[in-house]
DNA sequence: GCGAATCCTCACCCCGTTCTCAGCAACCTC
DNA sequence: GAGGTTGCTGAGAACGGGGTGAGGATTCGC
């Protein structure tokens, strides 16, 4: 890819979960690195200086907020966001003051992570435009956290916001219901893509879309958001 | 072919699919190997380093995971597809999560997974281009799973999408109705080929071509699709 | 802590879809 | 043109995907 693609290194223990994010990346169109240890990890960003880094807080021998510690030490502002159990969520106040840029509480949405790279890499860059997504007369305001049909604002739950905007940052494109449970809910959910159904039902409720002619149904295959036609 | 012929590998231990499959992308155009082991599986594609590698799950010994987990462990980057049974549908994200690309439930069409496989190789050279089939005034926009004749949308089945996608994918080449049943259909159907004529009519009615101008009757062969010349 | 919002499961119902079959039309061969 | 073969299409039965309300569990906010 061109030069604008960025390199993103991920570092986790759990060589699954880095994985699985890695993978979530690439298909987000990032060049991603994964490692599980600190050590080799302080190496590769020494030696590669990637874009950013996505460092998980808990691992043996040497930790997340030491690998950012020594990262600072040497120079290097490369952003980074932590990955952390919630119940570690009282050492965060440590990670920030450690030079972290942002952080997640496992388990996290792959749409979730997603956002807070992209925020902290148009930081990095300074082209830091409002994010905001239109699709016919509905508008969602990503920093506002608010979402308008035909100028009146609607209130949603946290899923029915996180499910609208997957859609919406898919516009035109038809998602299939396991692919908006892998990408919309926590990677730890185990339950039935039913779910996506009901978050859908409640999306056309609120949306004042019961005819389904914003959120399309596309039996047998997923849900599209459509501009109109 | 030349140098962008995609170099496949197929492991499942149902030697028999394994073979359907990897005739079916050899016609497709793909260079296919096989393998009906796991650790047999690892070796090669440590060696070969093949374009893609589609990855049954359960398989004795060791399982699609578990060859996927151990290709990762070595940085390779290969894109993965992994082929489960329905059953262990709940598995599939746990797949997904552990590296792996993309997925398809048992049975499937070869369509479906021919598709599958062209999208992850579109990804991986980063040439990740609209997919878009026309003949004649008929548009079929497979992200947008939708279909246009003249300027109109046509909604069609999601059997009817299949067949009409690979009717168009073999533009001007007559398919015989066996040939569009082993692509179409989930390969264990065990019906008559007389679902093809059914079929084609439920097309020909809604694409507005009752004379046949547009999907041909060759008799005794097969159907083509052409440019209604 | 308490009430409210949210999340998720489940079950019921509706209807689109799939597939079979039978009758008929088109075509081919002799 | 007769008879056989092949293809077309309407009817209808069985199936299953999807919408939605109810309700229980959990979390959130104050």
């Amino acid at each position: 890819m061109d030069d604008t693609t960025a390199r993103i290194l991920v570092v986790d223990d759990e060589e699954a979960l880095a994985d699985m994010v890695a993978s979530a990346l690439r298909f987000a169109g990032y060049a991603v690195t994964t490692e599980s240890n600190g050590f080799d990890a302080l190496r590769i960003i020494k030696n590669r200086l990637p874009d950013l880094v996505v460092l998980d807080v808990s691992m043996p021998e040497i930790d997340g907020f030491e690998v950012c510690r020594r990262i600072r030490r040497d120079g290097l502002q490369v952003p980074v966001i932590f990955l952390t159990a919630r119940d570690d969520i009282d050492d965060l106040r440590t990670g920030f003051k450690q030079g972290g840029d942002d952080y997640l509480t496992k388990p996290f949405s792959l749409e979730e992570l997603g956002l807070r790279i992209e925020a902290l890499l148009r930081r990095a860059r300074g082209t830091d435009e409002t994010p905001r997504l239109v699709v016919g007369d509905v508008l969602l305001d990503e920093r506002a956290h608010q979402v308008f049909r035909d100028d009146k604002e609607v209130t949603l739950s946290p899923t029915e916001f996180r499910l609208l905007r997957f859609l919406m940052l898919n516009r035109g494109r038809v998602m299939s219901k396991p692919q908006i449970v892998d990408h919309v809910w926590e990677y730890d959910f185990d339950g039935n893509t039913g779910i996506v159904e009901t978050y859908v039902s409640y999306l056309r409720r609120k949306l004042d879309d019961a005819d389904g002619s914003l959120i399309q149904t596309v039996r047998g295959v997923g849900y599209v958001i459509r501009p109109s036609s």
